[in-house]
DNA sequence: GGGCCGTGCGCAGTTGGATTT
DNA sequence: CAAATCCAACTGCGCACGGCC
């Protein structure tokens, strides 16, 4: 098989011309190490021999090899971001974000999305310390105080990779966190409700697991209760999508009396809730009201445009990213960042919006409602 | 600062007990090659040792690292995906299935959100070559027929990368692709407006560089011109989300006279012409129908319930993720993959179905509505 | 003398310390 | 001696070779 005297062993085939820290020696002239260093360290290299390396990288559009560089340094430049299902809104727009900023520092992103299954979650953080991530974003309705959770986690940390979570503290866990003021987003809807429209009022959505849904809950009920009604009603779904709205609030509607409001968990459960009222021939807005949260894009063009609670999800996933980055960068310690809390806000839009006779006038022109509308979505 | 004789240097500060291989030759006393052996190739090495190896392993819950065994073997196990903008339901359900495809085969992930910019989708492929990934998945409705994208597609195919695209083929690129059937979607859900509502019908959406959205536009026009229409109306919309839709249509209602239909390049853009259909005072499902394209999760739940063209996205995705890992393992050829088309079928929800003049009656008690719905969201 | 196993090198970089001017 | 550069070791793993029973 040997076939003459080529110095190259089989590595022509593979993959032809690399691009290598060594090309770029052989072309200056200096060693391997210089031109590391030209090109991480400046500083510690004469300006004339780094003008002469970065000219020659630049001309075979050189980047370093991650796998190489992560290898020795430890450092991968590569981020990984764990969600409950990336196919729902809102966990998508948090990537959006996520890979956004990943990108602006040149970090890689890995996505785990793990369909809410704490098996699958498990597997996913398992393997964290072997992929090559320097950091992880969890982001999750999900419960994750589980002791195997937690021990995965620990033994993460103890591999010097960093986390930080979005909506949600791990007990035991000493990680930065960034969360949605979720109590008082939900106070601020649930007394929109309560004074434009009266009680009762129904609670959509608190499955047991999820840390935000109690929040919201709590939010609620502590409203519910200053105004005489006990704890209010909660509705429990079946799950955070559409279908899961739909059933349960159908299933609600048809045995008791119906409720003057309704605040779902997220937007998906509002949308289904809308979708049985209307079935079971109610009209949102008129003869009940609906909020959601999370204020997803299709709120304002919906038929009724939908009331949401809304936050910003680009601050929540900039600043979970950029603390993740600067932490692995050791630009910052863990323990040095106070949790952030990012402010709610109500935005009323028709299907919770005054009924007839609380409101004004010029309430049925359907030109004038796209005026109003225009101001927010 | 030397303290002691202590015979590690500097390693158990960073990342302590890593769980390398060399922890297993040491624990198990064979050598660091035997390990890899008894791990990778199992039948070059005694049944004995295997075993004890591989419990050893197990104990510690070893895994390889990723960087270092694909830096040796060329083999990453990671793929990409580079969509354009993980925020629309669309590309975040096809990241969603690529994921659970991508975990079912122990292959990392890597998420590439370029949102809609040439620029920023030319950069990450740029990259692509030093990111240790083995492949990628491409899939986005803008053109990527630019010199530009075609020359970085080239360089990381020369470089052993394998590329599937997802939606569209890439002109000069032979690589495996898997297509809806956009086209026949198109003309199925058209004859369907023509035969119950008539004309004219307009088609939104189709702005420039949209390959799929050409695709269904080329589908509309072919029924319409059948029945005399010329090439049919086309709204150019701005975007593909849902104000888009909701501006473009708003536009297009206030200058002429309204269609009896009308046909969206996908759901986004179809919950913005039923709202901007809703604010003129018209009634879709009564006055016009309206379809669109994706039939995403919540086309069902609207008010009205959506029309739309549907297509297993857990299939396309799939089949481009098998696909694509077949290649990478070296267990097939590009070129022996033929394309796949899968197909589109029309889902017919209250927005289109056949109004009032050519229905039945019970058409107006909403209570009846749910039993014709519970069939297929 | 053919299974079984260890040695040594390479992957593409990074880094501490030695070497050069 | 200080600035600039180089050497050699090292990261975790895979593979070709060769040695040993």
């Amino acid at each position: 098989m040997t076939s003459g005297p080529g110095r190259e062993p089989s590595k022509a085939v593979t993959r032809p011309d690399a691009g290598t820290m060594a090309e770029i020696a052989e072309a200056t002239g200096f060693s391997i190490s210089t031109v590391s260093r030209a090109l991480n360290r400046p500083e510690l290299v004469a300006e004339n021999t780094r003008k002469k390396v970065l000219k020659v990288a630049d001309e075979l559009s050189f980047h370093p090899n991650r796998a190489a560089s992560g290898l020795r340094s430890g450092s991968h430049r590569c981020l990984a971001l764990l969600v409950g299902d990336i196919s729902q809104p809102w966990y998508s727009m948090i990537a959006k974000s996520v890979d956004t900023v990943c990108a602006e520092h040149s970090f890689a992103l890995q996505l785990k999305s793990f369909g809410h299954d704490q098996a699958k979650a498990l597997s996913y953080l398992a393997r964290i310390p072997y992929e090559g991530v320097d950091g992880i974003i969890i982001n999750t309705g999900d419960d994750l105080g589980s002791p195997e959770i937690r021990a995965q986690l620990a033994r993460i940390a103890e591999r010097g990779i960093h986390v930080v979570t979005i909506g949600q503290t791990i007990p035991g866990l000493d990680v930065p966190t960034i969360l949605y003021d979720d109590y008082c987003g939900a106070e601020e809807a649930t007394a929109h409700l309560v004074e434009d429209w009266g009680v009762p009022l129904v609670f959509l959505g608190a499955i047991r697991g999820s840390v935000p849904a109690e929040n919201r809950w709590q939010g609620f009920s502590s409203v519910v209760r200053r105004h005489g009604q006990a704890d209010g009603i909660r509705i429990v779904t079946d799950g955070y999508d559409y279908k899961a709205g739909y059933s349960a609030m159908s299933a609600h509607l048809r045995v008791g009396p119906w409720p003057k409001g309704v605040l779902a968990s997220n937007d998906q459960l509002a949308v289904g809730a809308i979708r049985a009222i209307t079935d079971l021939g109610g009209t949102v807005g008129t003869d009940i009201a609906v909020v959601g949260f999370g204020d997803l894009d299709f709120a304002p063009y919906l038929v009724p445009p939908l009331s949401s609670v809304s936050g910003s999800v680009q601050e929540i996933a900039g600043a979970a990213t950029n603390r993740l980055i600067s932490l692995v960068k050791g630009e910052a310690q863990g323990n040095a960042m106070p949790p952030i809390t990012v402010p709610r806000k109500l935005v009323i839009r028709e299907s919770s919006q005054p009924p007839p006779s609380a409101g004004t006038a010029d309430w049925e022109k359907p030109g004038e409602r796209h005026q109003r509308e225009g101001a927010n979505p």
